[in-house]
DNA sequence: GGAGGATATGCTCACACAGAGTATAAGTGC
DNA sequence: GCACTTATACTCTGTGTGAGCATATCCTCC
């Protein structure tokens, strides 16, 4: 299968087996922008296309478009260019997060995903396509755990796997209880706010996410590994709004916005990724109320200035900054030379553990 | 540029512009398969056909292979299948690594490559394009340190950093030499065993790699991030054999497997992925063994047992090992549970501390 | 202008765990 | 029997995390 030669063949090796049978797919270019404004976690959507999805308007859905082939030579400089030319926004961080290439994922034939996850400080963006910040947990409101656990997991999830669990042959019931415990923290097992996609995914297995109608006609959006649908759509719940747990987007893209929120929750801990949303000054206070808004958990707050003066990560202006109420709180400025002087300068949030 | 539509843009977003502009390319799967033998990790190679890189016989290359649209319908699944069909291996976890399509990175159009990180047992493998397991150590002698720091460091990696050092411009002298530290640990930073692909990328920068030469002339197979070749070539080395440091592979498929060793060496720390290579019951001598393999690096031995226990990862089968000379060892057995019970059962080696 | 509230900042304690060392057990080969 | 090798158990110590208490400095309101 070296099929990186012009005349190769169909398989592992070089078979002489005549020309090579090239698979060819239409490449596009997704970046989840993710941006903080106050409190809020926000990430950016467009409206998709009216006849798009069957819905009115144009759905909401991910930014996304084409590489030229002749302006970018790497992938990531046509994200940059599509988040320049298109958006006009400064994005401050750029990775790669995963490649969607599931066969419905699209419902014009197989369209690969290349997914970046995007940084930006929080600005207004104005352009075509009515670009809009929208706060990441209208998305996934499960996730936000700020305001202590969320209702809608009591009142609506934990029901829907327990008839999961209920209905399961015998054989797949431990499996299932200990993805379930694990996934959403209801056992012993606590709550890890990095599960994110797990947990979407999950959802969508259950049926509970509007996604998961669409998915299962056009066979899976479904889990990521292709391990099949193994729940089974349970339909007709006590659901939010219109037929699904928070605000879905067009396709698989709520699954992209997933595996964003999971990557940057993840990162929060060995890289000091938060810096890219925030301004060059900022408070203590501010940049705790930040990481706590991705984490969607509230952190200690000595500790947390523990870590951050330990780190190394941060230093003092100078200035104070005056709010409403209260003693001024010092600004501090992000030592962006850390980056070189440790290998994982990030705020070591092990358990994001908070009070 | 929610170019999800059928009739889109060009751009970010709806603007009738008329019809889609898409961009196809050609997408290739390229599986990275890992596994042991004794104490020596080992990567599956292939022979690409002779004529590819001006190389006789063939030069050596990843397996890889075109998805089958009517048969995957994932990417995962793509992959399973082809390893499967072509080198009839049984591959014991699959996971994507990373998606590589910089312009050049192929001689003939741009084609990507989504590549996976897989694990196998050690087996014989047999099939057309005479596929050959090869340590991970031949292509970058520098990553294994179990025998002490490798003498090609000091003899041909730090005298070259130097050069790149001195002929730097005052400007990023900082940024360079602080960047060099990290990466190969030569200041007060220590050497970071993850950071392999850093390495590997900064070799290719400083032309000490064979690679460099194609890729020089095709912009750059060069580093990740598409910042651009700011090294320079310093060809004409002490290098060994033929032209640079360890054996190279076709393209860009050395900087793949790069990848692939940085990802397996980091999740080894939080994910129990060992033991995919590992037979049904072992010793947990052999454990040790493997993973110093993969981490090239000695661990302190007691503390490696201690980790194993706490981590509640293996439960022993009552069965003893005898090996020659020394006192039997007991025989393990993965817990496969635990994969369900903790968030990140792995073997905590966060610095992969040696003695 | 003093009280009370609010926020910022500093310090301490307990505990878990990683790093390193020492000691003992159970085989092999001679 | 002995020397040698490998496996396994236990101890000690420093670091860093989780949690709580205490103090400082501003505001607003009376």
């Amino acid at each position: 299968m070296p099929a990186t030669g012009r005349t190769g063949s169909t398989g592992s090796t070089g078979r002489p087996a005549g020309p090579v049978t090239r698979f060819s797919a239409t490449v596009e270019l997704v970046p989840v922008i993710i941006s903080v404004d106050q409190t809020t976690p926000k990430l950016l959507t467009v409206r998709s296309p009216a006849h798009i999805a069957g819905q009115g308007r144009g759905a909401a859905a991910l930014p996304s478009g084409y590489l030229d082939d002749a302006l970018d030579r790497t992938l990531e400089q046509g994200v940059r260019r599509l988040v320049a030319n298109e958006l006009g926004l400064p994005v401050r961080y750029f990775e790669q997060l995963y490649t969607f290439g599931n066969r419905d994922r699209a419902p014009d034939g197989r369209a690969l995903a290349v997914a970046y996850l995007a940084l930006a400080r929080y600005q207004p963006v104005h352009g075509p396509g009515e670009p809009e910040w929208r706060s990441c947990y209208d998305l996934f409101p499960w996730e936000d755990w700020r305001g202590g656990r969320p209702r809608l997991i009591d009142d609506v999830v934990v029901p829907a796997l327990e008839r999961w669990l209920a209905t399961s042959p015998a054989g797949v019931l431990p499996t299932r209880t200990e993805r379930a415990e694990l996934t959403f923290g209801t056992g012993q097992a606590r709550w890890d706010p990095v599960r994110a996609l797990d947990r979407y995914e999950l959802l969508y297995e259950l049926g509970l996410v509007a996604e998961a109608a669409a998915g299962g006609k056009r066979e899976a959006g479904g889990p990521r590994q292709g391990a099949g649908v193994t729940g089974g759509a349970l339909a007709g719940d006590g659901l939010e709004g219109l037929g699904g747990l928070g605000v879905p987007l067009v396709f698989d893209h709520r699954r992209i916005a997933a595996a964003a929120l999971e990557r940057l929750r993840g990162k929060l801990a060995y890289r000091p990724v938060v810096f890219e949303v925030l301004p060059e000054t900022f408070t203590l206070s501010t940049l705790q109320q930040v990481v706590e808004a991705f984490a969607g958990q509230h952190l200690h707050k000595q500790n947390f200035r523990r870590l951050v003066a330990t780190a190394n990560l941060v230093e003092p202006t100078g200035e104070a900054h005056v709010r409403t109420g209260g003693r001024p709180a010092e600004l501090y400025r992000f030592r962006r030379e850390v980056l070189r002087e440790r290998p994982a300068p990030g705020l070591g949030l092990r358990r994001l553990g908070g009070p």
